[in-house]
DNA sequence: TAGAAATTTTTAGCCTCACTAAGAAAAATT
DNA sequence: AATTTTTCTTAGTGAGGCTAAAAATTTCTA
């Protein structure tokens, strides 16, 4: 256990040096200077200097100002895009099976880092019933072939190619897949797919 | 212009409660109590306790350890979810015509609120050349029909139907349509459509 | 290229508040 | 109803969030 002053400066390290750097590169980006930003967010040009080398650490509520005065949110601070873009062409796609009557992934690249997109087609069989799951995060489906029946809270939904749903992935949900076909599914969630993927495995 | 004392009183409203607020009901979907998560982020029940209400705003370092502790992350902590599901068949998307060259826009539902995805379906004419964009957020299209050539930074990739491109939009993006044939796409994206849409309009 | 202007960094310091420990109160359990 | 658990309250500390002003560095201009 550290001593009261030696804990606080072990918190002091991480993640407000990444936030610094994010702060820097977002205010470079729109050509403003230290004096421009110090006077939208209320704050000092010294202090404005110290965050972005991290040498001092913003509360939350000047956090909330800097994002303002950057016209960005304190999510996208947080979080350090790097520019990573990748095309995946439609036969580049790496497919991934989990031996679990017939049901694979292919996944639609890896993502640029800090990402919050996570895309993938999923392939399911006829009859296959996902895990009922219930998480926190975001999901969107379009269906590409074949038919489900979606169960998403209370609600039931028959979906067809080309439909769509869309919702908070902490309401209940799972999917069986209808008819005599496969169902061919593109899903943008905001978890990694090895986590929480639109269904699990271990239920079935 | 706030004196010292009050500006930081000042400073301390709005997010802040609703961070706390976000915690508590964290906290409780996990079935923790504030002893477990104050033992898990090296904090106090009390602290917590006034965090959870307002009274107390979390430094950055500590709102990490408290994320941690209800394994979230502090993106998810300061944006509030509600719950807001709509599922969109295919016959029910509504359609935006812009009037300019035949290219309209099937929005795919509105999104429930706070929803990070905006999702839609996009009909380009053969020829059309989007507006060549730069901006924060990002955004993924997979093609369903047609071939483009996409311009991203310094690449340029032909897509034909299936394929995906994933990217950051602060590159710098825009896409044609090639051959006899409209384009379809359908496009998630971290910007609601009417602000910055996948292409805006005005360069053409 | 030198000097001026703009921008960023440094320094010293204040005082508020992030956070604690301990006890009281409230809620849950037995 | 008594006990245990959980949450809230209180008093207080000290460090760091943030300032003002000066110094250093960078950029711009003539």
């Amino acid at each position: 256990m550290l001593a009261p002053t030696e804990r606080a400066k072990a918190k002091t390290k991480g993640k407000p040096t990444e936030l610094g750097q994010a702060i820097r590169r977002r205010r470079k980006a729109m050509g403003l200077t230290l004096e421009q930003v110090a006077k939208s967010s209320d704050l000092t040009t010294g202090f404005l200097s110290q965050v972005e080398r991290g040498l001092s650490s913003p509360s939350l509520t000047s956090l909330m100002a800097i994002a303002a005065a950057l016209q960005t949110s304190i999510e996208q601070l947080l979080s350090v895009p790097e520019v990573y873009s990748e095309f995946v062409p439609k036969d580049q796609r790496q497919t991934y099976s989990l031996g679990t009557r017939g049901r694979f992934y292919e996944k639609l690249g890896p993502g640029f880092a800090g990402a919050l997109f996570h895309p993938q087609i999923v392939h399911r069989p006829a009859g296959h019933v996902s895990e009922k799951m219930c998480h926190d995060g975001e999901a969107f489906c379009y269906l590409l072939s074949g038919q489900l029946e979606y169960h998403l809270g209370k609600g039931i939904f028959i979906m067809s190619p080309g439909d769509v749903i869309h919702h908070d992935t902490s309401t209940r949900h799972y999917s069986v897949v209808l008819g005599e076909n496969e169902a061919v599914e593109l899903w943008v969630t905001t978890s990694p797919i090895k986590d929480t993927g639109p269904s699990g495995s271990a239920a079935e």
